[in-house]
DNA sequence: GACCAAGTAGACAGATCTGTCTACAATGCT
DNA sequence: AGCATTGTAGACAGATCTGTCTACTTGGTC
C-alpha cells in the first residue's frame, strides 16, 4: 500500500492518466529514464491526444513535478498531524518512518529531479526550491514558539532531506531514523540549554 | 579553480583521457545525459580504443565512481588536515564551505548517480555505501573519543549529505552552511551535556 | 624479421528518443 | 445542421543512443 499513490485508471480524463502515469514511472524509474512513448502507451492514451495537452515533456515534467509536490503535502501534513502525540521533533520522525519503509521509496521527487536535469531543466531548480521551503514551513509548525524557532526548522529540515537522501542507499532506513531522531533531540536539547542560559 | 579536477590532456595515455573526461562529463552534465559518443569525441580516441578499455558504458560509468572517490577523499582528508585549527566540527564546516562554493559543485557525485541509475545499474547503490561509509570514518577521525563516537559521527554525516543535497539546489550555500554549523553545535552542546550528567 | 599490443578513422546496425503528420470517429454546443 | 473539441490509430522524420565491424598504422619486443 503506498504513502503516495499514482494509480490511473481507464475512468480518468486522459490529461489526469497521463499525468499519473508520468507520476508514476518518473519517480520510479526516473525522468531520463522513462520515454514519452513509454508514458502515452501505459496512460492509454494517443500521442495526438498527449501532445494537445502537454507541449512538450520538459512541460510533463513540470507538471509531474506540481502534481507530486500536491500529493506529498498532503500526505506530510496529514502524517505529522497523525503523529501529533509524540513529543516536539519526535513527529517528524515518526512521519518520516512511514515513507522511508514504504516499498515504493524512491528519495524526493525533487531532489531526484535537479540530480538528474539541473542545468537542463532550470524550472526543476525552482520548483525544488519551493517545495522544499513549504516542507520547512510545516516543520516550523511543530516547533514552540521561540527566537531561534525558524533556524531550528531549518536546521531540521537540512537533517531531514540528509535521511532522505541516506534512505536512498541504504539496505534499510531503520539506522537512518535512529540517527535522524538523535539529531533532532539534539537540537531540541541545545535549545533548551541556550534558552536557560539566555 | 575547481576543488576537483578532471582536466585531461593530449599527452595521457587512452585510458586515462576517457576516464578524466567521463569524470568531468559525469559530473557535470549527468550520466544519463552524457552520451558515449561524447566522451569519445572530448577524450579524443576513437571508438575502438575506448570500447578496448572499458567493455561498456556501465563499466566506465564504475571506474568514473572509483576514480571519483579516490579524488574526492584525497580532497576531503586533505581540506580536513588544513582546516584542522578549527574546533572539533568546525573543520568539516570549513572544508565543506571550500567545496560547496566552488563553480563547478554539482553536488554529490554519488547521490547524483543512485538518483539517476538506481535500480538500473545496482553496483552504484554498494559503491555509494563504500564512499558514505568511508566519508563518515573520515568525520569520526575529527572527534574525540567518547562512547557516543560513532553515533556522533554517523549525525554529522547525515547533516552533511543534507547540506550537499540543500547545497545543489540553493541560490548560494552561504545560509546551508550556516545552519549545518548550528546543527553540528547543537550536537556537541547536547553530546557535552550527555557526558557531564552520565 | 615476425609478431603483438594499442592506436587511428569511420561505416554500420538496431534500438529508442522527441515531436509532427494525416485521416477518421464521437461528443456536445450553438 | 454546422462546427469545435477531444479522442483514436499509426506512419513518419530526424536525431541520438550503445555497441560492432573492417582496414590500416605505429612502436616495441622476441
Amino acid at each position: 500500500m503506498p504513502v503516495i499513490d499514482s494509480t490511473a485508471t481507464p475512468e480518468m480524463p486522459a490529461r489526469q492518466r497521463v499525468l499519473l502515469t508520468a507520476c508514476r514511472l518518473f519517480y520510479r524509474d526516473g525522468i531520463r529514464a522513462t520515454g514519452i512513448d513509454r508514458v502515452i502507451a501505459e496512460s492509454g492514451v494517443t500521442k495526438v491526444t498527449f501532445y494537445r495537452h502537454f507541449a512538450s515533456k520538459n512541460e510533463l515534467v513540470c507538471a509531474y513535478l506540481a502534481q507530486r509536490h500536491e500529493r506529498w503535502m498532503t500526505w506530510f501534513t496529514d502524517a505529522l498531524a497523525r503523529h501529533a502525540s509524540a513529543s516536539g521533533l519526535s513527529t517528524l520522525v515518526a512521519a518520516l518512518s512511514e515513507w522511508l519503509h514504504d516499498e515504493d521509496f524512491r528519495g524526493c521527487a525533487f531532489l531526484n529531479s535537479v540530480s538528474e536535469l539541473g542545468d537542463a531543466l532550470p524550472e526543476v531548480v525552482a520548483i525544488t526550491r519551493q517545495h522544499k521551503a513549504e516542507m520547512t514551513a510545516a516543520i516550523e509548525g511543530l516547533l514552540p514558539p521561540s527566537p531561534h524557532r525558524a533556524s531550528l526548522a531549518c536546521a531540521a529540515a537540512l537533517a531531514v532531506d540528509g535521511a532522505i537522501v541516506q534512505a536512498q542507499f541504504s539496505k534499510t532506513p531503520d539506522a537512518t531514523l535512529t540517527t535522524l531522531a538523535l539529531m533532532l533531540q539534539a537540537l531540541e536539547v541545545a535549545e533548551a540549554a541556550s534558552t536557560k542560559l539566555g
